[in-house]
DNA sequence: TACTGATGATGTGTATGCTGATGATTAGTG
DNA sequence: CACTAATCATCAGCATACACATCATCAGTA
Protein backbone atom coordinates (compact mmCIF):
# COMPACT_ATOMS: atom_id res chain seq x y z
CA UNK A 1 0.00 0.00 0.00
CA UNK A 2 1.04 3.49 -1.24
CA UNK A 3 2.24 6.05 2.00
CA UNK A 4 -0.80 8.41 2.67
CA UNK A 5 -0.46 11.69 0.96
CA UNK A 6 1.12 14.44 2.55
CA UNK A 7 -1.46 16.76 4.00
CA UNK A 8 -1.25 19.99 0.75
CA UNK A 9 0.40 23.02 1.46
CA UNK A 10 -0.05 25.96 0.23
CA UNK A 11 4.06 27.02 -0.31
CA UNK A 12 2.91 30.72 -1.04
CA UNK A 13 2.06 30.73 2.70
CA UNK A 14 5.76 30.10 3.54
CA UNK A 15 7.60 33.11 4.77
CA UNK A 16 11.03 31.31 3.12
CA UNK A 17 8.96 30.65 -0.25
CA UNK A 18 7.87 34.47 -0.33
CA UNK A 19 11.70 35.73 0.58
CA UNK A 20 13.06 33.53 -2.13
CA UNK A 21 10.64 35.38 -4.29
CA UNK A 22 11.34 38.97 -3.26
CA UNK A 23 15.22 38.06 -3.76
CA UNK A 24 14.78 36.94 -7.22
CA UNK A 25 12.83 39.80 -7.99
CA UNK A 26 15.02 42.32 -6.47
CA UNK A 27 17.91 40.34 -8.44
CA UNK A 28 15.52 41.16 -11.97
CA UNK A 29 15.03 44.19 -11.45
CA UNK A 30 18.77 45.76 -10.15
CA UNK A 31 19.69 43.75 -13.47
CA UNK A 32 16.96 45.55 -15.52
CA UNK A 33 18.06 49.22 -13.94
CA UNK A 34 21.96 48.62 -14.41
CA UNK A 35 21.96 46.83 -17.83
CA UNK A 36 23.97 49.31 -19.12
CA UNK A 37 26.60 48.59 -17.01
CA UNK A 38 26.31 45.24 -17.33
CA UNK A 39 27.30 44.03 -13.68
CA UNK A 40 25.33 42.46 -10.94
CA UNK A 41 24.14 42.75 -7.48
CA UNK A 42 27.02 40.67 -5.86
CA UNK A 43 29.49 42.47 -7.92
CA UNK A 44 28.27 45.96 -6.97
CA UNK A 45 28.22 45.60 -3.72
CA UNK A 46 31.76 44.29 -3.88
CA UNK A 47 32.75 47.24 -6.02
CA UNK A 48 30.88 49.61 -3.18
CA UNK A 49 32.61 48.00 -0.32
CA UNK A 50 35.99 48.27 -1.90
CA UNK A 51 35.38 51.94 -2.74
CA UNK A 52 34.24 52.76 1.16
CA UNK A 53 37.65 50.85 2.20
CA UNK A 54 40.29 50.94 -0.43
CA UNK A 55 43.03 48.61 0.52
CA UNK A 56 40.33 46.02 2.37
CA UNK A 57 41.74 42.42 2.39
CA UNK A 58 39.40 39.71 0.77
CA UNK A 59 38.40 37.96 3.95
CA UNK A 60 36.82 41.39 5.51
CA UNK A 61 34.78 41.88 2.40
CA UNK A 62 33.44 38.81 2.51
CA UNK A 63 32.48 39.55 5.85
CA UNK A 64 30.90 43.00 5.07
CA UNK A 65 28.85 42.43 2.49
CA UNK A 66 27.98 38.80 3.86
CA UNK A 67 29.62 35.81 1.84
CA UNK A 68 31.90 33.28 2.02
CA UNK A 69 35.52 33.69 1.11
CA UNK A 70 34.66 30.45 -1.24
CA UNK A 71 32.28 33.14 -3.03
CA UNK A 72 34.60 35.80 -3.15
CA UNK A 73 37.24 34.62 -5.04
CA UNK A 74 34.95 34.32 -8.41
CA UNK A 75 33.92 37.07 -8.15
CA UNK A 76 37.27 39.62 -7.81
CA UNK A 77 38.49 37.02 -10.56
CA UNK A 78 35.77 38.61 -12.82
CA UNK A 79 35.97 42.06 -11.88
CA UNK A 80 39.77 41.51 -11.81
CA UNK A 81 39.50 40.31 -15.55
CA UNK A 82 37.06 43.24 -16.33
CA UNK A 83 40.16 45.84 -15.26
CA UNK A 84 37.58 47.07 -12.36
CA UNK A 85 39.36 45.57 -9.45
CA UNK A 86 42.79 45.12 -8.19
CA UNK A 87 44.34 42.60 -5.72
CA UNK A 88 47.98 43.52 -4.33
CA UNK A 89 50.14 41.41 -1.97
CA UNK A 90 50.31 42.91 1.39
CA UNK A 91 53.71 44.00 2.43
CA UNK A 92 53.12 43.25 6.02
CA UNK A 93 51.47 39.84 5.21
CA UNK A 94 52.01 37.79 2.21
CA UNK A 95 49.04 35.59 3.07
CA UNK A 96 46.47 38.55 2.29
CA UNK A 97 45.43 39.84 -0.99
CA UNK A 98 44.53 43.52 -0.29
CA UNK A 99 41.70 45.37 -2.57
CA UNK A 100 41.45 47.99 -4.59
CA UNK A 101 39.59 49.51 -7.40
CA UNK A 102 41.34 50.98 -11.00
CA UNK A 103 40.09 53.97 -12.56
CA UNK A 104 37.97 52.25 -14.24
CA UNK A 105 36.25 50.61 -11.28
CA UNK A 106 36.06 53.82 -9.61
CA UNK A 107 33.94 55.66 -12.68
CA UNK A 108 32.03 52.55 -12.69
CA UNK A 109 30.78 52.61 -9.61
CA UNK A 110 29.83 56.28 -9.83
CA UNK A 111 28.13 55.74 -13.06
CA UNK A 112 25.88 53.11 -11.37
CA UNK A 113 24.79 54.35 -8.22
CA UNK A 114 21.78 56.04 -9.40
CA UNK A 115 21.07 53.40 -11.53
CA UNK A 116 20.91 51.22 -8.55
CA UNK A 117 18.98 53.32 -6.28
CA UNK A 118 16.29 53.68 -8.80
CA UNK A 119 16.04 49.78 -8.75
CA UNK A 120 15.85 49.65 -4.70
CA UNK A 121 12.93 52.36 -4.92
CA UNK A 122 11.38 50.00 -7.65
CA UNK A 123 11.23 47.69 -5.46
CA UNK A 124 9.20 48.97 -2.88
CA UNK A 125 7.23 50.67 -4.99
CA UNK A 126 3.76 48.53 -4.58
CA UNK A 127 4.01 49.48 -0.64
CA UNK A 128 2.30 52.53 0.38
CA UNK A 129 4.85 54.94 1.36
CA UNK A 130 4.21 54.76 5.24
CA UNK A 131 4.73 50.91 4.69
CA UNK A 132 7.82 51.33 3.59
CA UNK A 133 10.17 52.20 6.13
CA UNK A 134 8.12 49.88 8.38
CA UNK A 135 9.00 46.92 6.01
CA UNK A 136 12.56 47.99 5.94
CA UNK A 137 12.79 48.26 9.53
CA UNK A 138 11.21 44.74 9.82
CA UNK A 139 13.47 43.32 7.68
CA UNK A 140 16.63 44.42 8.98
CA UNK A 141 15.47 43.67 12.16
CA UNK A 142 15.39 40.00 10.96
CA UNK A 143 18.35 40.23 9.27
CA UNK A 144 20.49 41.77 12.72
CA UNK A 145 18.69 39.09 14.78
CA UNK A 146 19.64 36.20 12.74
CA UNK A 147 22.64 37.12 11.41
CA UNK A 148 25.14 34.62 12.97
CA UNK A 149 22.67 31.80 10.98
CA UNK A 150 23.97 32.22 7.83
CA UNK A 151 27.84 30.89 7.10
CA UNK A 152 28.92 34.11 5.87
CA UNK A 153 27.28 36.43 8.66
CA UNK A 154 27.92 40.13 8.13
CA UNK A 155 30.23 41.95 10.33
CA UNK A 156 28.57 45.82 10.15
CA UNK A 157 24.60 43.71 10.59
CA UNK B 1 44.07 62.31 -12.55
CA UNK B 2 41.98 59.22 -10.67
CA UNK B 3 38.36 59.95 -10.96
CA UNK B 4 36.70 61.37 -8.33
CA UNK B 5 35.73 58.29 -5.09
CA UNK B 6 32.10 58.11 -5.28
CA UNK B 7 29.79 58.93 -2.15
CA UNK B 8 30.38 55.83 0.44
CA UNK B 9 27.19 54.05 0.10
CA UNK B 10 25.85 52.01 3.65
CA UNK B 11 25.06 48.47 2.27
CA UNK B 12 23.43 47.53 4.99
CA UNK B 13 20.69 50.66 3.95
CA UNK B 14 20.00 48.98 0.59
CA UNK B 15 16.92 47.04 0.38
CA UNK B 16 18.37 44.56 -1.87
CA UNK B 17 21.17 43.55 -0.08
CA UNK B 18 18.90 43.01 3.24
CA UNK B 19 16.62 40.77 0.92
CA UNK B 20 19.63 39.01 -0.28
CA UNK B 21 20.91 38.29 3.52
CA UNK B 22 17.73 37.08 4.71
CA UNK B 23 17.46 34.64 1.88
CA UNK B 24 20.67 32.79 3.05
CA UNK B 25 19.63 33.09 6.74
CA UNK B 26 16.41 31.47 5.27
CA UNK B 27 17.87 29.18 3.52
CA UNK B 28 20.30 28.49 5.98
CA UNK B 29 17.84 27.57 8.82
CA UNK B 30 15.58 25.43 6.47
CA UNK B 31 19.03 23.35 5.93
CA UNK B 32 19.80 23.06 9.71
CA UNK B 33 15.91 22.28 10.59
CA UNK B 34 15.68 19.58 7.85
CA UNK B 35 19.03 18.01 7.97
CA UNK B 36 18.22 15.04 8.46
CA UNK B 37 16.57 14.41 5.04
CA UNK B 38 19.66 16.37 3.40
CA UNK B 39 16.89 18.00 0.96
CA UNK B 40 17.21 21.82 -0.07
CA UNK B 41 14.47 24.45 0.20
CA UNK B 42 13.83 24.28 -3.90
CA UNK B 43 13.61 20.15 -4.13
CA UNK B 44 11.34 20.51 -0.88
CA UNK B 45 9.24 23.36 -2.85
CA UNK B 46 8.97 21.02 -6.17
CA UNK B 47 8.40 17.61 -4.22
CA UNK B 48 5.58 19.54 -2.30
CA UNK B 49 4.03 21.02 -5.50
CA UNK B 50 3.95 17.47 -7.17
CA UNK B 51 2.30 16.21 -4.09
CA UNK B 52 -0.51 18.64 -3.85
CA UNK B 53 -0.54 18.17 -7.65
CA UNK B 54 0.29 14.62 -9.18
CA UNK B 55 0.60 13.90 -12.85
CA UNK B 56 1.61 18.05 -13.11
CA UNK B 57 3.84 18.90 -16.19
CA UNK B 58 7.42 20.52 -15.64
CA UNK B 59 6.65 24.02 -16.92
CA UNK B 60 3.40 23.94 -14.42
CA UNK B 61 6.00 22.94 -11.99
CA UNK B 62 7.93 25.78 -12.51
CA UNK B 63 4.98 28.30 -12.65
CA UNK B 64 3.69 26.63 -9.64
CA UNK B 65 6.68 27.20 -7.54
CA UNK B 66 8.58 30.24 -9.32
CA UNK B 67 11.40 28.96 -11.31
CA UNK B 68 13.28 29.13 -14.60
CA UNK B 69 12.25 25.56 -16.57
CA UNK B 70 15.90 25.20 -17.16
CA UNK B 71 16.39 24.95 -13.31
CA UNK B 72 13.66 22.71 -13.24
CA UNK B 73 15.63 20.13 -15.41
CA UNK B 74 18.26 19.97 -12.76
CA UNK B 75 16.49 19.75 -10.09
CA UNK B 76 13.75 17.17 -11.04
CA UNK B 77 17.10 15.11 -12.11
CA UNK B 78 18.62 15.00 -8.99
CA UNK B 79 15.24 13.71 -7.27
CA UNK B 80 15.03 11.64 -10.12
CA UNK B 81 18.13 9.99 -9.44
CA UNK B 82 17.31 9.56 -5.53
CA UNK B 83 14.18 7.69 -6.34
CA UNK B 84 11.98 10.60 -5.25
CA UNK B 85 9.92 11.55 -7.83
CA UNK B 86 9.54 10.24 -11.27
CA UNK B 87 8.76 11.87 -14.97
CA UNK B 88 6.36 9.93 -17.14
CA UNK B 89 5.75 10.55 -20.89
CA UNK B 90 2.40 12.36 -21.02
CA UNK B 91 -0.07 9.74 -23.18
CA UNK B 92 -1.90 12.85 -24.92
CA UNK B 93 1.30 15.20 -25.86
CA UNK B 94 4.77 13.43 -26.07
CA UNK B 95 6.31 16.75 -25.64
CA UNK B 96 4.91 16.85 -21.96
CA UNK B 97 7.09 14.85 -18.82
CA UNK B 98 4.61 14.20 -16.05
CA UNK B 99 5.60 14.13 -12.74
CA UNK B 100 4.27 12.32 -9.71
CA UNK B 101 6.33 11.05 -6.47
CA UNK B 102 7.45 7.75 -5.61
CA UNK B 103 5.96 6.00 -2.30
CA UNK B 104 9.46 7.46 -1.23
CA UNK B 105 9.10 10.63 -2.52
CA UNK B 106 5.64 10.81 -0.48
CA UNK B 107 7.05 9.34 2.46
CA UNK B 108 9.43 11.92 2.76
CA UNK B 109 7.21 14.95 1.87
CA UNK B 110 5.64 13.79 4.74
CA UNK B 111 8.48 13.54 6.94
CA UNK B 112 10.02 16.43 6.38
CA UNK B 113 7.02 18.76 6.93
CA UNK B 114 7.24 19.40 10.46
CA UNK B 115 10.91 20.15 10.56
CA UNK B 116 10.05 22.19 7.72
CA UNK B 117 7.25 24.68 9.66
CA UNK B 118 9.35 24.82 12.59
CA UNK B 119 12.22 26.65 10.43
CA UNK B 120 9.59 28.69 9.04
CA UNK B 121 8.62 30.02 12.74
CA UNK B 122 12.53 30.51 13.46
CA UNK B 123 13.20 32.65 10.49
CA UNK B 124 10.21 34.74 11.99
CA UNK B 125 10.97 33.98 15.33
CA UNK B 126 13.14 37.72 16.04
CA UNK B 127 10.13 39.74 15.49
CA UNK B 128 7.65 40.21 18.24
CA UNK B 129 4.55 38.32 18.08
CA UNK B 130 2.16 41.00 16.92
CA UNK B 131 4.61 42.09 14.26
CA UNK B 132 4.85 38.94 12.11
CA UNK B 133 1.57 39.12 10.20
CA UNK B 134 2.42 42.76 9.28
CA UNK B 135 6.26 41.50 8.19
CA UNK B 136 4.17 39.15 5.98
CA UNK B 137 1.48 40.71 4.65
CA UNK B 138 3.78 43.24 3.59
CA UNK B 139 6.45 40.51 1.93
CA UNK B 140 3.29 39.19 0.05
CA UNK B 141 2.44 42.27 -1.42
CA UNK B 142 5.77 43.27 -3.01
CA UNK B 143 5.81 39.64 -4.01
CA UNK B 144 2.40 39.71 -5.34
CA UNK B 145 2.88 43.23 -6.87
CA UNK B 146 6.08 42.57 -8.75
CA UNK B 147 5.80 39.12 -9.65
CA UNK B 148 5.54 39.25 -13.26
CA UNK B 149 8.93 41.22 -13.56
CA UNK B 150 11.33 38.00 -12.96
CA UNK B 151 12.09 35.81 -15.35
CA UNK B 152 10.23 33.11 -13.48
CA UNK B 153 6.35 35.00 -12.29
CA UNK B 154 5.09 32.11 -10.20
CA UNK B 155 1.23 31.15 -11.13
CA UNK B 156 -0.32 31.41 -7.99
CA UNK B 157 1.00 34.78 -7.15
C1' DT C 1 64.43 28.22 17.12
C1' DA C 2 61.55 24.01 15.87
C1' DC C 3 56.70 22.95 16.50
C1' DT C 4 51.84 23.68 16.69
C1' DG C 5 47.80 25.93 15.72
C1' DA C 6 45.46 29.63 13.49
C1' DT C 7 44.57 32.36 9.41
C1' DG C 8 43.97 34.00 4.33
C1' DA C 9 43.21 32.55 -0.14
C1' DT C 10 42.09 29.16 -3.29
C1' DG C 11 40.34 24.62 -5.42
C1' DT C 12 36.78 20.89 -5.70
C1' DG C 13 32.24 19.36 -5.74
C1' DT C 14 27.35 20.19 -5.53
C1' DA C 15 23.17 23.00 -6.20
C1' DT C 16 20.68 26.86 -7.51
C1' DG C 17 19.34 30.48 -11.04
C1' DC C 18 19.13 33.05 -15.50
C1' DT C 19 19.94 33.94 -20.82
C1' DG C 20 19.89 32.20 -25.16
C1' DA C 21 19.81 28.35 -28.30
C1' DT C 22 18.23 23.77 -29.94
C1' DG C 23 15.37 19.70 -30.92
C1' DA C 24 10.98 17.42 -30.75
C1' DT C 25 6.33 17.91 -31.09
C1' DT C 26 1.90 20.04 -31.53
C1' DA C 27 -1.50 23.51 -33.07
C1' DG C 28 -3.18 26.82 -36.19
C1' DT C 29 -3.47 28.57 -40.84
C1' DG C 30 -4.13 28.71 -45.63
C1' DC D 1 -2.35 18.56 -46.16
C1' DA D 2 1.94 21.49 -46.20
C1' DC D 3 3.78 25.36 -43.61
C1' DT D 4 4.45 28.18 -39.89
C1' DA D 5 3.80 29.36 -34.91
C1' DA D 6 4.03 28.11 -30.63
C1' DT D 7 5.15 25.05 -26.87
C1' DC D 8 7.83 21.72 -23.79
C1' DA D 9 12.01 20.11 -22.36
C1' DT D 10 16.77 20.35 -22.54
C1' DC D 11 21.56 22.05 -23.10
C1' DA D 12 25.56 25.30 -22.99
C1' DG D 13 27.43 29.10 -20.67
C1' DC D 14 27.87 32.19 -16.93
C1' DA D 15 27.44 33.68 -12.03
C1' DT D 16 26.31 33.07 -7.40
C1' DA D 17 26.51 30.24 -2.96
C1' DC D 18 28.13 26.81 0.49
C1' DA D 19 30.85 22.69 2.62
C1' DC D 20 35.11 20.75 2.79
C1' DA D 21 39.96 20.31 1.78
C1' DT D 22 44.51 22.19 0.73
C1' DC D 23 48.39 25.26 0.55
C1' DA D 24 51.13 29.07 2.08
C1' DT D 25 52.08 31.90 5.70
C1' DC D 26 52.11 33.78 10.27
C1' DA D 27 51.81 33.81 15.51
C1' DG D 28 52.54 31.79 19.84
C1' DT D 29 55.01 28.68 22.62
C1' DA D 30 58.12 25.26 24.56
Amino acid sequence: MPPALPAPIDLETLPGHDIRRLQQIAVAVFLQETEAHAITPVQYGALQAVANAPGLDQRSLARTIGFDTSTIAGVVDRLEARGLMQRNASPTDRRVRLLTLTDAGTALVTAVVPDMLRAQARILEPLAPEERPEFLRLLRKLVAANNELSRAPSEAG
